[in-house]
DNA sequence: TATCGTCATTGATACAGATCAAGCGCGCGA
DNA sequence: TCGCGCGCTTGATCTGTATCAATGACGATA
């Protein structure tokens, strides 16, 4: 890989494959994420475009020549890999511990939350978005097949939990109950 | 977390839990893991010791100051997170495709191999090891029950992957075996 | 406008692994 | 020496998701 840079415009995901063809995705590389491993010519996984895709590159070469002279650059670079790796480590509770339901619904919010705080800010209201991946993505993303993504996709909208236009348009009315069906129950419920 | 550190002996486990109980491990810190987020003061998992265990620690500010001021120390830092990341998304395609089988051979795998690294040089010959986790905690990182864990282990004994002495003690014959197993087919077999 | 290809839906059935429920073995403290 | 508890095993059954197999809905191409 001869270069590093960062996704401009577009999405992008990051897939491991074993040979049988059994494939899990292990990025998803959204407007603002870094691709590449300075200091390393791993390829270890394969970058794909899952839509029209502008990214920002430099070569990899002079970029860790910067990289050397600019301490705050490697000290902001680890900044974003610790973010990294907590989003990895947040995707082994889906994949390890989750079902179908909650994994699509794990899935929606986070696409739901990053495009809410890169387009306009603030959580409340009716969100809405494009799903910038097909079904067989979303499946390889969260260790499904393509079937019972659809499925379980289907089931939250007739729940009433999400709202579709055409198969790609996804409208959220309330994003708490997207959340609650997530599992991810840091809900601000009180008790008393 | 007022402190930064590496193991220097015996293993401790990184953990995310859910509200109702289900808990995934998200980490396997073993003798030469640094722990803690240098710039954060998350504590958004659970490190728990599975054995005895003996860190080397740093106050966490003094070190921060130390990073400023080496660069080297930075850079070094970011190469290891590059691994952990590396390791996290590894065990993504474990959690998310592979059987219940490969996912324990995956595991033994990995442990052997840290072992061999880090006691003696050389992958050939009988591997051996002792176990530095419970059923449950394999099941835990697994995303398994721990009677399966307890199955799937017994059907690799049977099946002659491995040996047991007691419950702990593990023996790998045939290591190339075990990553075939483990579906880490990245063997010297050749074609032809 | 017909045809094809890709993406998605839907149904029937199979199966891996979860769940529920006993028991075993062994170290430890009284 | 006797329980007692914890880690582990084993069995029976249930169930969520995979698998197999059509079918539908667009958009593109000619």
């Amino acid at each position: 890989m001869e270069f590093v840079g960062s996704v401009v415009r577009g999405v992008a995901s990051l897939t491991q494959a074993m040979e049988d063809g059994r494939t899990q995705m292990v990025g998803l590389l959204l407007p603002s994420d870094f691709v590449g491993r300075p200091g390393r010519d791993s390829a270890a996984y394969d970058v794909v475009a899952t839509t029209d895709l502008v990214m920002c590159c430099f070569r990899k070469k002079p970029f860790e020549d910067m990289m050397v002279r600019t301490p705050h650059i490697a000290q902001r670079l680890l900044e974003m890999t610790l973010d990294e790796l907590d989003a990895a480590r947040e995707w082994m509770l889906v994949l390890g511990r989750k079902t179908a339901r909650e994994k699509i619904a794990s899935l929606l919010s986070i696409i739901a939350r990053r495009d809410a705080t890169l387009n306009l800010a603030g959580v409340e209201g009716p969100l809405e978005f494009d799903l910038p991946l097909t079904r067989e993505a979303m499946a390889d993303y969260l260790g499904l097949t393509l079937e019972t993504v659809s499925r379980q996709v289907n089931a939250l909208k007739r729940d009433g939990v999400i709202d579709l236009v055409g198969k790609r348009h996804v409208i959220v009315p309330d994003f708490d109950r997207l959340s609650e069906e997530a599992g991810d129950d840091s809900d601000g419920g009180m008790l008393s």
